[in-house]
DNA sequence: TTGAAATCGTTAGGTCCCAAACGATAGGAT
DNA sequence: ATCCTATCGTTTGGGACCTAACGATTTCAA
């Protein structure tokens, strides 16, 4: 079902598409794809520079603290899937959380080689201030698009998702 | 007009929901966002491990190149721009692109200050046949969506863009 | 014409990000 | 009991990423 409603393509992908011109290119992946990062490129900041950067979270910092509120105490390799990093960068993600007060590691009380981590009080609370702030900011960045094509734009991301196995 | 196919949400969406029940949460944005930056991870990913990487290319480098590519020798602060990343950042992707010989700085002939970025011969040719794969990939990732579908979900980034101010 | 203000790209300092290698630990087989 | 293998989180090394500050240069006004 078409809507008519245009949206003016932007001067970049204008100029691309020309560029590209007869190299039997998928036009319409090519704009999916790009524009997923635009967006998330765009959003990333504007959240950053809007709200998590008063709290000294960086959006990485904010996810692994947003999983932790939502999940309760995880190891560190589910916790960094769970967060779509690497274990390593988890590594340092964490202790700049343990630096801010945010969260804390322990050991597992069986298995010495695993660890424990989990938002303190303050990491609790704090999540508890902003994540309905940044749910706002979501709002405020899909707010030109109706109820249905929020439906259908989070669908479609998930057939993504579920095509590429992630 | 709702599509009835079924695409499960993930476990992640499903126990974040029930987590900020009560909380006066918009749904439907946070679905929206949450999962543009997972499929923007999951891409990234999926092509610096099965593409770029064999080019000793990061997705940003690749990016900047992909914008010389199209634009021509442009000035830093709009190549900057228009990769999506700040111009400091630009200094080192420019100075690795340097290193792996895909592009070259030179001065500007009237203004000092000013520096001009472009692609080497060796970098033209690497984005005329790296490009045609990465699309292919990016065909790979869409390849459940509808054409239909596609359009929608690029017209609908798109609006956010528009809506974000980038 | 000389000094202040604006603008260019780079550097400084810090975090994030990954793959690969590493040390410690656990568990299973002989 | 002692290997062997698997698995855990961390470290290492290199790049990407940001803001703020900086030096160089240009521009413009007094």
């Amino acid at each position: 079902m078409s809507r008519d409603r245009e949206v003016a393509l932007t001067r970049a992908e204008l100029e691309s598409r020309a560029r590209v011109e007869g190299l039997g290119i998928d036009v319409d992946a090519f704009a999916v794809v790009s524009n997923v990062f635009r967006v998330a490129n765009a959003v990333r900041n504007y959240t950053e520079r809007n709200l998590l950067g008063r709290y000294h979270l960086s959006f990485s910092g904010f996810t692994v603290l947003w999983v932790l509120w939502v999940w309760g105490p995880m190891e560190s390799h589910a916790l960094a899937e769970e967060s779509g990093i690497s274990k390593s960068t988890l590594t340092g993600v964490v202790k700049t959380l343990e630096r801010l007060g945010f969260a804390t590691r322990r050991p597992h009380a069986a298995d010495r080689r695993r660890v424990l981590v989990q938002a303190t009080e303050l990491g609790t609370s704090t999540m508890r201030e902003i994540f309905p702030r940044f749910n706002s900011l979501e709002g405020e960045v899909t707010r030109d698009l109706s109820a249905q094509e929020k439906e259908d734009l989070a669908r479609s991301l998930r057939v993504m998702l579920h095509t590429v196995g992630a």
